[in-house]
DNA sequence: TCCTAAGCGAGACGGTACGTCTTGTCTTCCA
DNA sequence: TGGAAGACAAGACGTACCGTCTCGCTTAGGA
């Protein structure tokens, strides 16, 4: 078995750190290896033995953080029942984060990036929510759960964009009301010119 | 009054067709200044007599295609009766400049890009749904153009993204489906999990 | 005609004096390019402008260098009777240049460079010196020059090294005599171990 | 007294070893520390409990080669009578060893080496040549140490890079009519402008 | 129609960052 | 204890872009 030698964790923490303390500084695009060295105290060249380049480091860096969420979230099999909205729980998770959350879903960092996020929620939607939806879905299921991510990374994006003026709760109800009772709930009408005729063909 | 020199003109238009170009060929943060120059047959300093950067090119170039969008909608105050669904307006605009799009959305662009465009978006939803909506609105209308703003644009991308299976009249009616119908419409239930207390404060 | 920005002289005259100037003071392996651009007052990038790295600009500007002691010697038809002993006239430059040529002959310069050096002296001994020798010669001629300049420059070798205690002069004479009458003509003897049988065959 | 373990002996060769092929294969300055230790089958951090860095491990090895060439010489003392004449020992020596020696006086061998080289042979010179030459002597006696030894030296490079199209006593024979009979004896004059007139002072 | 200010091509230059390579030191484990 | 393995700091390498800056050529549009 690989036993990985102590300092290399220390290493790469220390690298981790380094990054995500100078890209809530300065942006993603803005910060230099070199940048990330010095404030990890290491030498430019360790950098290169670790990772192949910033954006790797930024990958692995971010699974660990994630992966923080998915635990907290359990098993998709129970999750309706025992371990509460894991929609809530992206909500708090970005609280709890908002420093992160705030650059990596608006502004500086890279859209490669906002794109792997909305993935992967999308693929947790699918895990989640499908195995309790009723079979028959008039919708494709990668629309949907691609609809659902992007929905709730808006909402999220705005909600720390306007520093974050409503709960978690609040916002996981909100989410909820909008995508599954739908905005005629609320405004009472379809208005006129969305009203279109099915293409017939 | 200062008249612009022809050359300038055409200049620029070289500039924004090489750049456009290259963005389809390998994606924008492959671009270079010097390629772009060399695709428009000018010399690098050339580019600096128009344009600060790389971005801002882009940014200018972009406007030029998004004003075309504008344009077919017409003015906000009649476009419920006169000019059909904005919505639709975009998705046949997506389908129309597809490779950019596709670019511009997902993967490669890059994520202020996408912000600015969101928040493009967000502000027609704006000017033009919400007069036409009543008064009472339980939630911010910013939240709100947000939100509907996003999932436009999440569905828009997952369209291009699997090659526009549909038409853009029924992408248009997918969308008023979801936002405003609801989600609950179609699948019958809402999931135990999502019902959560409102907070109480 | 590719007519040569003045600026470029400029630069590459600011690039040789500094190489010069760093190898005087620290030997030719221990001089980097960034020493060198920094003594120039010259970005590190500008010089690979205009060399692939620091052995073409040591050689590129040795050339010069000893473009300059070819031009004193003149064209070689002549040079037998106008302009004095060319052997003089490399103790001269040496004399002239000696910090450089310290540097090249002994120590700190590439071996590479002192190659270069036997074999340039040795080309200008076939072309100089062997017109006006008799037809017949009892050794291959490429044998003779390079024992010709190889004494010539292990004899310029000790005087720099030994801070020159003689006229340039007095080291052609000394070179003229070892060379030309031979050591028997000043030992009176040729040692008895020197004198070994021809191979018959 | 500390008896040295078998393995640093073992390991020592095997370093001596890697480093000769090396040369051999690609010249001095292309080989790295790593090459050898990974030649050898040796961790790299080994190669520095045994060096202080590459050029310490070449003297060491050449050391052993010569020693052998001094070893064939004999001591000086007796040198002219019994042992024949080192002139062609070196020859042969050379002949023996033709790789490497090609290797160290042309090309790619550190400028510093063949320095090394030449002084040593002018120190043999002179504990075995000048005992048994007169006492009066005209010129320095390192002058002409130094001036023996490079000529001998040319001479051997000039037939290695040749592929020796003569025997080592040829080279011998050679070697003895340029530096002790000198060069008139063969071409009949002294060219008009070597002869100069000795400096007054 | 000329002339003059402008647009433009060409490319030198100072910078900054990149990813790679080599060196020498150090530490941890194994035999 | 000698050696293997390899992490690490240091720093040079050659390349790629950037944005700025001259320098002349050419050419459009006002005199």
């Amino acid at each position: 078995m690989a036993k990985v030698d102590r300092r290399i964790i220390r290493t790469r923490a220390l690298l981790r750190d380094a990054l995500m303390a100078l890209i809530l500084e300065k942006g993603y695009d803005a910060v230099t290896v070199q940048h990330i060295t010095d404030r990890a105290n290491l030498g430019r060249a360790t950098f290169y033995l670790h990772y192949k380049d910033k954006e790797e480091l930024l990958v692995k860096s971010l699974e660990s953080v994630f992966d923080e969420l998915v635990e907290t979230l359990g098993p998709p099999a129970v999750a309706n029942e025992l371990s509460g909205s894991p929609v809530l729980a992206v909500f708090v998770h970005a609280q709890e984060n908002s420093d992160l959350y705030r650059v990596l879903l608006s502004g500086e960092g890279s859209a490669k990036l906002y794109g792997r996020i909305q993935a992967y929620i999308a693929n947790e939607v699918m895990n989640r929510l499908f195995p309790i939806l009723p079979k028959e879905r008039p919708f494709p299921d990668d629309l949907l759960a691609n609809y659902l991510a992007g929905s709730l990374l808006s909402l999220t994006s705005w909600w720390l964009e306007n520093d974050m003026p409503y709960s978690a709760d609040q916002m996981t109800e909100t989410y909820r009301q909008l995508t599954f009772l739908g905005l005629a709930n609320f405004v009472g009408i379809s208005p006129s010119n969305m009203v279109i005729q099915p293409k017939n063909e």
